[in-house]
DNA sequence: GAAGATTGAGCGTTCAATCTTG
DNA sequence: CAAGATTGAACGCTCAATCTTC
């Protein structure tokens, strides 16, 4: 209940930079953009290398078109491949391929490491538990419809 | 220090998911992007509603190329005007327009209440404080020179 | 040449409309 | 019709190149 925003401007500007600079690394050293990543690891994570689109939209947050709009580009730059799931003709699977395979195995540490870098390395471990506190708090706030929003 | 980055998977999922309640509130409320506004209200903020671009671009932290973009399809919607200094032919001035300083003051209280329901109604005063000097730590880790800044 | 700004290309994201399958 | 996915248009952002003025 602070009667002024400080904490959400600071919040703002560190969000903003930290993200910048992650982003950037990553783009620079292995060539690919947040949500190229996101969806690699995502991929990776699996057994074999393969997903329901409708899975990784769940994994993800993703509206279906974001990822469709992705899954297009990822394929023509050979990082993953597309098919139809023949129980469901209207699933879409989605497998890496070892291309796709080899350009997450090497981004990730990079990553890793940005992140330990310019955060893990910087927070306290009590700094830590409060920031995993305060992100508890607010996707509480805002999951559960706790507050009243206008209806369509 | 941390082993597991439990804290950044945390902060990862809050900061995508509020920073898109957010925009999509503030596209729905009053048709404008999270960049339209910031333009806006550094304009705003100005006795006379104007300033140089090369003001706003270090008011924002942004980039010159970013800038022009934004600012040429914000003057086509007639939310600013766009002028050249004359004591410096280089020089940029931007002056918000009064469709401009209308939108802004109707936009704003929106803003602000969204603001105030998602981030800090939900977080203790110890809480908004705790994340202040976060943000502080983790801004100091980027800024002196450890590593790339921001070069153009 | 240096500084301020602009432009164009290319990718990422969203919205609305559409197609296809169940 | 409902659900999964795709497409196209429009906008936002970044990079590199360019233009103009100092």
């Amino acid at each position: 209940m602070a009667a002024s925003d400080a904490a959400w401007r600071a919040y703002e500007r560190m969000r903003i930079q930290l993200a910048a600079r992650i982003s950037r690394e990553l783009a620079r050293e292995s060539g690919l953009s947040d949500a190229d990543l996101e969806v690699l690891m995502a991929l990776a994570c699996t057994p074999g290398g393969s997903l329901q689109a409708l899975g990784l939209r769940c994994a993800l947050g993703w509206e279906k078109s974001r990822l469709s709009h992705q899954l297009r580009r990822m394929e023509g730059r050979g990082l993953l491949a597309r098919g139809v799931c023949s129980e469901d003709g209207r699933a879409a699977i989605v497998a890496l391929t070892e291309l796709g395979r080899g350009v997450v195995a090497d981004a990730t540490p990079s990553y890793r490491a940005a992140v330990q870098r310019w955060f893990t390395d910087v927070l306290s471990a009590q700094q830590q538990r409060d920031l995993e506190d305060i992100s508890a708090a607010i996707l509480a706030g805002l999951g559960p419809g706790a507050h009243t929003v206008h209806e369509d």
